[in-house]
DNA sequence: CCCATGACTAATT
DNA sequence: AAATTAGCCATGG
């Protein structure tokens, strides 16, 4: 996640394919975040679901997307707009 | 070891 | 385009 440029954001199922080689551990992906080891160390905020979906965030999903659009994201009912833009593939 | 639970996805309906 | 369904994975009880 460190690798994340700023401004830009990945999916679950992108880290998931870097890490475990197959999109099929995204859900345990979710889990690992869920249990953020080290919350605002680790810049969580700028994974999103597959589809756009913003998904969640330990301190709130509003201040994810708050933090999303600090970095110049832009988020729309809960979505990401421009998806292909910021998406970071690694 | 078995089961339930999610910050997920992809495929159907 | 929205709602459902069915796999998938790590974790905790």
């Amino acid at each position: 996640m460190k690798r994340i440029p700023e401004g830009k954001v990945t999916t679950y199922g992108i880290i998931a394919v870097e890490l475990r080689g197959s999109v099929r551990a995204a859900r345990a992906v979710g889990q690992a975040l869920a249990s953020n080891p080290a919350p605002v160390v680790i810049p969580c905020h700028r994974v999103v679901c597959s589809d756009g979906t913003v998904g969640g965030y330990c301190h709130g999903i509003d201040k994810k997307i708050e933090l999303l659009i600090a970095e110049g994201i832009e988020i729309e009912h809960g979505r990401v707009k421009n998806l292909e833009k910021v998406l970071f593939r690694f």
